[in-house]
DNA sequence: TTCCCGCGGA
DNA sequence: TCCGCAGGAA
């Protein structure tokens, strides 16, 4: 590692490592069925995914998307709906009462939009339940934008990987964005994204991290810190 | 910083 | 039972 502003940089080489290694094991191991990940959906559907999400298991919304999607087809579908009804439809996946209210201001700022969302980052965080993360997965995936998609997944990975952050707040810590940013710059930037994801719920788990069937073991820190 | 929430795995 | 989960807003 070398110094630069006073603190630890990581070299490119290490990083290149890391994007091999995840890609070769996204082919493998990645999880290509996810209903989200296909060709073709539509802006509605890649950001009702990414709503359904929010701290919610890619398991769960994964046998319950599709109904929603049936239930509500578009955004005016939406903002025409009871917020009882949206409730209701939402309760399976739980954080319903929040959800439901942020999921129906985003819709009615839709419709105005006429389903459009702005390519410019700041007017996309003008819009209700647009945070961060979401803003990073449209740009990645309606723009074809590098983003990283920082979750506390993401977040684990890297810390473990390479270095830990320095702020409590994910979205704040400037050198886990810049990390982050650096690992997913890449031709393949979505795929690297849910690579890292993938390999997070899979592999690098938060309770009980799989190190012996790791592909990255050998140059972890994690590992070689806890010696497993 | 805290709350929101049901689900599934350990 | 308990813990953690593709975050955002107050």
């Amino acid at each position: 590692m070398i110094k630069v502003d006073g603190r630890k940089r990581i070299v490119k080489a290490r990083i290149i490592l890391f994007q091999d290694k995840m890609l070769g094991w996204f082919g493998v191991f990645g999880r290509h069925h996810l209903p989200w990940r296909q060709e073709g959906l539509s802006s509605y559907e890649i950001v009702i995914a990414e709503v359904l999400l929010q701290r919610t298991k890619a398991e769960t919304v994964e046998k319950f998307h599709a109904l929603f999607l049936e239930t509500f087809p578009s955004w005016e579908a939406i903002a025409k709906a009871d917020n009882s009804f949206i409730e209701q439809q939402l309760q399976p996946v739980g954080l319903y009462r929040q959800r439901a209210k942020r999921l129906k201001d985003l819709a009615l700022e839709m419709v105005g939009r006429e389903g459009r969302f702005p390519s410019d980052r700041k007017s996309l965080e003008q819009i209700p339940f647009l945070g961060q993360y979401i803003v990073n997965a449209i740009e990645l995936q309606l723009f074809n934008k590098p983003r990283p998609l920082i979750d506390v997944n993401m977040t684990r990975v890297l810390e473990r990987y390479f270095e830990e952050r320095q702020l409590a707040d994910i979205r704040c810590d400037p050198y886990l964005q810049s990390l982050a940013f650096r690992v997913i710059n890449h031709p393949r930037s979505k795929e690297i994204n849910w690579a890292i994801l993938d390999f997070a719920a899979s592999i690098c788990k938060a309770r009980v991290p799989l190190c012996t069937s790791c592909l990255l073991a050998d140059t972890c820190t994690f590992y070689k810190k806890n010696l497993f």
